[in-house]
DNA sequence: TATGAATGAGGGTTCATTCAT
DNA sequence: AATGAATGAACCCTCATTCAT
């Protein structure tokens, strides 16, 4: 955690130096990333930089919380979607107003992408916070009769997450494309993907462009 | 690729080598990683390594290259599986295989795992190569009526294979509990895991509480 | 040219690494010379020296213009001289007050001497500068009708350089020496060394189309 | 010099290993050169090399003296050139056939060139030699009376061999622009450069011989 | 004699961190 | 608290030479 002296500064060149980092470890893995390159985007002396860090690895741990704080941290609307939604509505609308918030940078996502490699133990915890809080209304959604309850929810979970970073990572600038995409890949989980005797599909008479409705 | 020196070694000195290698790199990215580490776990002077190597990209390389074909290198039973087997279980089955060849190391995961977040174009091509195999069963068996013929390929090759390397590296030693969970990953892709008939759900106009149920 | 932390040095320090740095370029060529024999020998830490240079090449082009400038400033009684006597008498002259001036280092004319050889863009172009003073004395003489309007300014300069460069080196402790050389080859230039009909310049009568045979 | 097994080498062999290092002197300073560079272009074994030559010197020396050698040895016609010619024609006329020898490669000059600046005895030795020729001939003209008596011969030589070398360097492809400037810079030591009564001597139809007197 | 692998000192450079002002 | 110079370990890599076969 940064010293005192790092929260005393002016809100302006605590973003200076926020932003400057964040950009430095979204690019470059923690080794590769340099203070000097830092405190020169951010414009500060490099004898204050260590005023406000007790190291380089405080600095990155700082991010990463922050980072995975905002990936933890519940949406606006979270609350009101969440009562009617199913999780996969939740996930999909929830990730769309991300993106849509003010404050998220595109670092943002490079970060929590490069937490995925990453075996520190701080990490593992923040990780595993955030996945809970879309365990539970899978559970939820169990009881509601709306998911299989012998479906892992964990499992469901991960799956999402995963793939999701990942697109994310391969389309980059292209948000649009990859949220279709997530979308996709969401209903493949929903529905499945074989063709087939399950879900009543196939069963005489049902099939996708039944007439029930 | 390593000089022929490299290849000229005895099998015991090149296998020191190539394990300090690939455990630096398994657990290192490209420029975290040491050459000097590298020739003091293998026990070789600093000069002998360039005799091998011509420098370190040259290592990775070779090393990223044995990886890949490692893991694109058809299974001993893959052929005749995939005659019979849909896609799912060709996955299932080789990957059940891929665990059991002795040769292979942890390690190569570990690396495969990096290889993700990879943007060299030598590596993207690799990723693209393994990708293809499972892609053009699914086309496959979309013309043999298994699949959804409006299931993106891609896609579901994307979201397992991007679940399977995490939950691999989250679940580390323990293989078949990994294997467990790609099992139920891969089956929930395939069956889907909402509790229902239809697939209307989602479409627009339909939402979850509409009117049946 | 060298950081600004290097000028804030003291003198004295920045004296050691000058001359430190000197005496290395001045017996060996670029590549050949040693960062690390100059750390030594001025007796500051490696870190340092890249704290005040970007690089070897960046302390050696410094050099160059230190030496060069110093070899192309004019002399405090250039001007006056210049005024009267010809190009010859201006050379002579300027090279005793030069070889006076306190701060002239032997080493000065030994990197001098290796910048004939340099094929450095840069260096050609200090070269071309500092033969251009005499040059265009040389025409302002031929006007005066003192030199002969065919000789070529550019050779006249550049076998004058050469020799001088040459004969110091050879004579390197022997100042005196060499200055007396040097006023020999002049005058051979000045004067020829034939014998002819000439050399009783001035005497009324005799001229170069005289009878004599 | 060489071991003997380098003298017992097929001639073709010799041929390539000698012209090899010819060429990497002639580009590099002593130790810019590489021998890898050498057994590469010269296609050898470099266990080989260590055959041939005790070390990295050896080889050097032998090239020096061998191009020394080249310098030094009279030509063919120079001997009844002596005879009547003066030493400026002779050095005239020897440069001119010096070139047009077939063995002379470009290379020899360029080594000669780095001789200078060399401070190596042997080296020394050897140029002092090769001027020795020179000054004699000038010794043997002042007492025909063609040059003046009090004219320092080896101030003579130095002059034009050191112009004469700096002059090639420069004009390096271009040797018949060299050789034209060799011509009036040595024209301008012969009968001066400063208007006194002579001096129309050279100016085209009138020469040494012209009608006069 | 021929070979080419083995060696390690040395090259230039970077960088997080400390320290004196 | 602010500064920026000082530091030295570590980085990758090159090379002439030696040595075992």
């Amino acid at each position: 955690m940064p010293k005192k002296t790092y929260f005393h500064l002016s809100e302006e060149k605590r973003g200076r130096i926020f932003d400057a980092a964040l950009q430095e470890f979204a690019t470059h893995s923690f080794s590769e990333a340099s203070i000097n390159q830092i405190i020169k985007n951010a414009d500060i002396p490099k004898g204050s930089f260590y005023q406000y860090f007790a190291n380089k690895e405080d600095l990155y741990l700082y991010l990463l919380e922050t980072v995975a704080n905002e990936f933890a941290e519940p949406l606006k609307h979270e609350q009101e979607i969440s009562q009617e939604a199913d999780v996969f509505e939740v996930i999909k609308l929830t990730t769309r107003e991300f993106f849509e918030l003010e404050h998220i940078k595109p670092e943002y996502i490079e970060i929590r992408m490069r937490m995925e490699v990453d075996t520190n133990e701080f990490i593992k915890k923040i990780r595993k916070a955030s996945a809970e809080r879309y365990t539970k209304l899978i559970e939820r959604d169990k009881e509601r009769g709306l998911i299989k309850p012998d479906a892992d929810a964990e499992i469901i979970v991960n799956m999402i997450s995963s793939f999701s970073l990942n697109e994310y990572y391969r389309n980059k600038p292209d948000v649009q494309g990859y949220l279709k995409k997530l979308d996709e890949a969401i209903n493949m989980i929903k529905e499945g993907v074989t063709v087939g005797q399950d879900k009543e599909i196939g069963k005489p008479g049902r099939s996708n462009n039944d007439s029930r409705g």
